[in-house]
DNA sequence: ATTCTCATGTGTGTTTTACATATAGGTGGA
DNA sequence: TCCACCTATATGTAAAACACACATGAGAAT
C-alpha cells in the first residue's frame, strides 16, 4: 500500500470478477470474450481485466469447476465452450453466503458511521 | 490468481481496514495497538496485520488524513497517538459512499442469483 | 492490401495482503 | 536475578491480486 486514499476509493470486493463469471455460466454456458462483454453488467464499474479473465477460466478449469470444449463449425475464430460443473455450482453457492456476510460487515459499517 | 476457489471464499472489500481505521479515529483519537484491538469488531472476522497497520497508519499521515503526537508521561512503552484531520474526515465520507455503492452492486448479485 | 472485429492467449509490473522478525519498556513470578 | 509475558511500534519480505501491454490468428469489410 503506496499511498491509502490517494487514488479513487471504490470499495470493491476482492476477487469479485470469480463469483461473477460462475453466476453468469450458471444461466448458459459461454465462451471468454462473451463473458468479458456481460461482467460489466453484474460487476458494476469495474471491468475485468482480460488477460486474467483467461487465465482464471484455466484456473477454474483445474479446479473442476467449469469444463470447456472448443465450439466446432461456427464461423469466425474458435471459441472455447465453459461450461458450470456441479462443483462450480457449489462453489457459486458459497460466494453468494460470503458475500451476504460481507454485506453485512458493509451494513454494519456504515450503521457505526450513521453514528447509531 | 493461482487456484480460485482453492482457499476459503471471503467476499472481503479491498482495503477495508483503511476506512474502518478512519470510522475508528472519527470516534475518539487512538494508538495503533488500540486500534488493532478495536478493529477486528469493525472488519469481521478479517483481523489486520499488525506490521501494515502501522505501515497504513504512517501513510494516512504522509497523506494529511490524520496527525499523530507521542504520548508523554503515561506509563509503558511510548504510544503514538493518531486523530483524524478534516481531510481524513472527508476521506470517511467517501469511503462511506463507496461502500453503499459496493452494496449496491452486492444486492444485484444476489438478486441475480435468487433467480430474479 | 490493410484495417477492423472477434477471439484467445502470454509477459510483466504494481498494489495489496500475509507471514516473519526486531526492538524496547514494563510487570509478575520462580 | 532471570525469565516469561504483555504492551507498543516498527521493518523485511513473500505471496496473492490486479493492471497494463503486447502477441496471434480467423474472417469480414473497404
Amino acid at each position: 500500500m503506496v499511498r491509502p486514499g490517494h487514488w479513487g476509493v471504490r470499495a470493491r470486493v476482492e476477487r469479485f470478477s470469480e463469483p461473477a463469471l460462475l453466476l453468469l455460466l450458471s444461466e448458459r454456458p459461454a465462451h471468454g470474450y462473451e463473458l468479458l462483454d456481460a461482467l460489466p453488467a453484474l460487476t458494476g464499474e469495474a471491468r475485468v481485466d482480460m488477460g486474467n479473465l483467461y487465465r482464471v477460466l484455466r484456473a477454474l478449469e483445474e479446479d473442476g469447476l467449469v469444463t470447456s470444449r472448443w465450439e466446432a463449425g461456427e464461423p469466425g475464430p474458435a471459441k472455447r465452450i465453459y461450461e458450470l460443473t456441479t462443483t462450480g455450482r457449489r462453489l457459486l453457492d458459497e460466494w453468494a453466503a460470503a458475500l451476504r456476510r460481507s454485506r453485512e460487515r458493509i451494513d454494519m459499517f456504515l450503521d457505526r458511521f450513521e453514528g447509531r
